[in-house]
DNA sequence: AAATCATATGCAAAAAGTTGCATATAAAAA
DNA sequence: TTTTTATATGCAACTTTTTGCATATGATTT
């Protein structure tokens, strides 16, 4: 399960807590790999359980114990051993691709406006990842190395979401005539 | 669920035993809807269970009879029910791309390589939508007509696979240098 | 004639993901 | 000061998907 893996990447980098984690895991794998607060709870849980993470208890004033989770020699293992075989081509399962193929049910306005709420989604992804992106072209050479690799799958993301509106606009301009 | 929506749209336009529909499901809307043909019969199962399509039994000489499943009147509303109401926007969990993420963790050649196999399958599936776009152009303009929503989900292929592969060449030239 | 392969079905267990709650603190707003 | 909102956690039930069998027929090889 890729989950499991990611979420070893992200404390291969740094430790952190449950929330920590799942805020780095949104802000920076949520756009490729999506998943709940309670699904990396509960993966959290289970590496622990496996013995790929361990977790400390950092005492806090008032506040309850703060559990702060780390990488294991042996999770470390798993990862690279997750990294260096095969993983299996991304599984498409789009409901408005199905829904457009049923479309001649429905009013043709319907279409249109569903089509028009998604792209609307798309718009604010890509514009998302455009910021981003500026972020990283505007870091000084040395400092863009660490995030090379992130910044490629940022750039999966924009293009992806480009070739999104492209075809949007096809479809549009064919609900139109 | 789209998986059961997606089994009516095509007994809405023609009916068929398991093995039939799954061969359609496959061949028109496998591209953007993945399952597994387990899936597919008991998700038959559970839409005659619901009484959503019927079943009549066709006998055949020598070979077990053949089970026919066509659309109800109950099956043509919940599917136009279903095409009326929003769904959400298609989900990404890209395993490569995690793998990417956390790539410094292993020698570049293993991504190197693993890229150029889901390459090779991306661009399989390219040129089976472009075939599959030009048998559509190939027809004359009156026969396009049922196929128009159809054609626009090739599209989405299309755009997105190519998408991928220019992605592709992105991530190659890093790779290289 | 025996073995194997493509067709044509399906069950059942396990894994993964979704949905709906539930809790507790701290800060901010009404 | 009570209510709401953001932070920070997690369980449990359910749905969906995946994986691994299992079966039976007809056609094709060996």
């Amino acid at each position: 399960m890729s989950l499991k893996h990611a979420i070893l990447t992200l404390l291969e980098t740094e430790e952190g807590s449950g929330y920590d984690l799942l805020k780095r895991f949104k802000a920076r794998l949520g756009f490729f790999w999506n998943a709940s607060h309670q699904q990396i709870y509960s993966q959290l849980k289970t590496l622990h359980q496996d013995g790929l993470i361990d977790c400390t208890l950092e005492a806090q004033q008032g506040k309850p114990d703060r559990k702060v989770y780390h990488m294991t020699q042996a999770g470390h293992d798993a990862l690279v051993k997750w990294l260096e075989n095969p993983v299996k081509v991304d599984k498409v399962n789009d409901a408005l691709l199905v829904k457009l193929y049923g479309g001649h049910l429905i009013d043709k306005n319907k279409l249109k406006q569903e089509l028009s709420e998604h792209k609307a989604i798309h718009q604010r992804m890509l514009d998302t990842f455009l910021n981003l992106e500026q972020e990283y072209l505007n870091l000084p050479k040395t400092k863009q190395k660490p995030f090379e690799l992130p910044y490629l799958t940022l750039r999966r993301g924009i293009l992806g979401e480009k070739a999104w509106l492209d075809w949007a606009e096809e479809v549009e301009s064919y609900l139109k005539g």
